[in-house]
Parts: structure tokens; sequence; C-alpha cells
DNA sequence: AAATCGGGGTT
DNA sequence: AACCCAGATTT
């Protein structure tokens, strides 16, 4: 029996610690350790472990966790319990059982990937990734995983469980979605990857990250790992990996009028229940695109163009360019507003109507404005 | 509302 | 090699 070998306490290793980031054994020991103590063996495709079988459960897995996937996995079976029988099955029956997945495309090419076994490889799956990775719906990560689970090949995988594993105990920096940070993740995977016991290895690493290693609340009292992860020393392993940068956000730019009346009013007016602001009292925005709000101004001349500053929205900036305007008081009372939506504010009163954030840094810049 | 997941397809 | 896409789930 092999079980003393494993299970050596995992507290003596790390006394003997030398360092994981330099692969050794350690790493690899120390997850294959805790493979044996609580890694999950009772999973459908574990019992049997045929290529085959592997295949199925590793494509629906791509997609879907594990939970969900089981019932597929065993109606699949039930229906096809060969390659052969996925094979010679009608497409309409695949894509049927497939219902409720989703990536229809990923069905159609297993039934591809069916027919290349059964008619040219006699129903035996290549027993090397790169044969596998050949065929249809099976990229280097699942066949990493179809070579190490069920064929006993050393073979690395670096599926989401796996990149959220490494990226929090190397603290790698960057967005996984990059070719650099990948190549990065393959190349730790790939070194990680022992020669001995990998399918137990790639079992236990998918299995860490789905149950400790979780995404936003990662176990890691429990964790094996965590003596040696940069992702936990730090004190931010949720930090990793790290998320996708946000697209840039558009800058759109528009003029602000202040117009102020010989009592040193502001003009400020309602803005259309939709759209930015919707609805709060704003000073008067020069460049209405094509809305149907068109406001009624009254006559005003510009007498300055301040600096502008930027607001930023959750999905663009703004910048604000404030320009100073004086009243042009009509002789006959033109003042009456506009249905109400307009008003003239006294600045030295509080203001008794919604506004923006801008606004405020508005009315502060033209009180200096007018104080010196 | 936006990110996620692994492979395929396109440039 | 670097990009986008499929689509349903998760955050």
């Amino acid at each position: 029996m092999r079980g003393s070998k494993y299970s050596v306490n995992t507290r003596l290793i790390y006394s003997v610690a030398l360092d994981m980031t330099q692969p050794t054994a350690l790493f690899s020991q120390t997850v294959l350790h805790w493979f044996d103590q609580h890694g999950r063996k009772d999973l459908p495709w574990q019992n049997p472990i045929t290529p085959y079988r592997v295949w199925v459960s590793e494509v629906m897995l791509q997609q879907t966790q594990v939970k969900t996937v089981i019932p597929y996995f065993e109606k699949f079976m039930s229906e096809f319990p060969t390659v052969f029988d996925l094979a010679k099955a009608e497409q309409d029956k695949v894509l049927n059982l497939w219902t409720g997945l989703g990536y229809y495309a990923r069905a159609r090419n297993l039934h591809k990937t069916a027919h290349i076994v059964a008619d040219k490889f006699k129903g035996e799956f290549p027993n090397t990734v790169e044969a596998l990775n050949d065929l249809p719906g099976i990229g280097r990560s699942t066949a990493g995983a179809i070579a190490s689970i069920s064929l006993g090949v050393s073979a690395p995988i670096l599926d989401g469980n796996v990149k959220r594993v490494l990226t929090r105990f190397y603290a790698i920096e960057g967005w996984p979605g990059t070719s650099t940070v990948e190549k990065q993740l393959w190349g730790v995977a790939e070194t990680n990857t022992p020669q001995d016991r990998t399918g137990h290895y790639t079992q236990a690493m998918m299995d860490l990250g789905a149950t400790l290693c979780t995404r936003s609340k990662p176990a890691c009292g429990i964790c094996p790992l965590q003596p040696e992860c940069k992702g936990y020393e730090l004190g931010t392993p949720t930090a990793f990996p790290h998320s996708k940068p946000k697209k840039d956000k558009p800058v759109k730019a528009s003029r602000f009028l202040l117009i102020v009346n010989s009592k040193n009013e502001l003009l400020l007016e309602q803005r259309p229940s939709s759209g930015i602001w919707g609805s709060l009292y704003c000073v008067p925005e020069a460049t209405p695109v094509t809305n149907s709000y068109q406001s009624k101004l009254p006559d005003y001349v510009i007498k300055e163009e301040w600096p502008s500053f930027r607001h930023t929205f959750s999905h663009y900036h703004l910048d604000i360019e404030p320009v100073l305007c004086e009243l042009v008081e009509s002789p006959s009372p033109s003042t009456i507003m506009e249905a109400n939506s307009q008003l003239w504010y006294n600045m030295h009163q509080s203001l008794e109507v919604g506004t923006a954030a801008p606004m405020i840094t508005l009315i502060d810049q033209l009180k200096q404005h007018l104080k010196g």
C-alpha cells in the first residue's frame, strides 16, 4: 500500500520546505497528499474511469458545474454506453440530450469526434495530448485532462479552477485573458505537474479550485498550499486572478452655462426625466444632442470660458466646460419661468431642489468668482 | 450589468 | 499570434 508514502504530515513537509516557487516535487506532493484525504473520488465519471467517459465529462464540464452535469452525464452514458453508440446516433438525438447545457456547437463537435474515434481510431482514443488536441472540441486543457486522468500520461491542464489556484499561489499579475499571462500559467502548470499519479494530481487541482480556492470566499484556513501561497501572504488572495481590465470609458465633453442675472442669481432648469441627472435641476447644458428636450433660454452673452473638469459616470467621462454668461435683461418681464422647469437660484440660500454633484462644484466656482 | 468559462474561427 | 464569439451562469 502506498498510503504511508503520501500520508506524511503536511506540517512536516512544510518544515523542510525549500521553496515551492522553485518547482520541486513539493507542490505536487502537497496536492496529492490533500487529494488522498479530501479529493473527490465518487463522481460518476470516476467509476469507472475510461477515456470515453472522461472525455464526455470534461466537455460537459467546460461549460457547466459538476452538480448540473451529473444528471446529463448519466443520461448520456445510459443512452450511449460507448463511443460507437455515440457515433452512430442521430445528431438530433445527441443535441436533444444536450438540451439545457447550452453551447450546442460543443455537442456537434462531440459528435464529430465520436465519428473520428470510432472510424479512424477503431474506438480507441489516441494517447498523446497532441493527437487528442487535434480532435474537434478538444483543446490543450481538455486534452491534458483526458490524457492524465484516463491514459496515465503526464500532461498539465489549465482550466478555470487551476488558473485560480496558480494565479493566487504565485500572485501572478495581469489578466489571464492576455497571452503573456496565459503563457506564464501554462509554464507553472507544466513545471508543477508530476510524472507519477498525474491523474490524481489533475483531479486534485480541479477539486482544490472548486472546493477550497473558490472565487470569492477561499478557505485558506484549511488549504494545504496556504503556507507557501503568495496571494495569501499578501492578504489579498481574492485579488487573483486579476480581472479583465475595464474597457476605457468614452469621453464626452459638454458646455454648461452659468447664466447670472443682475441680482447674481443663477439659472437652473430641470432636466428631462430620462437620461443623466434625470429630473434634477442643473445649469443649462449648451450642447443638447438630439434629445427631445429643448429648453428656451433667455438672452445671454458669454463672458468667460473656464477650464473644464472631469466628472466620471459608471460608463463614461464627462468633461464639463463651464461658461460664464450674463443675462441680457429684457425690458418686458419675459422672466416668466418656463412651465416651472426653470428657476433663479440665489446662491446665498440653500438649494431646495435636487441637483447633480458637479453642479455644486460649478456653484462653488461661481461664488468664488463673484466674491473676488 | 458585466465577467466568466475553453475551444473554434478569423484576420 | 491576437482577436472575437458562443450562451448560460455567476457576481
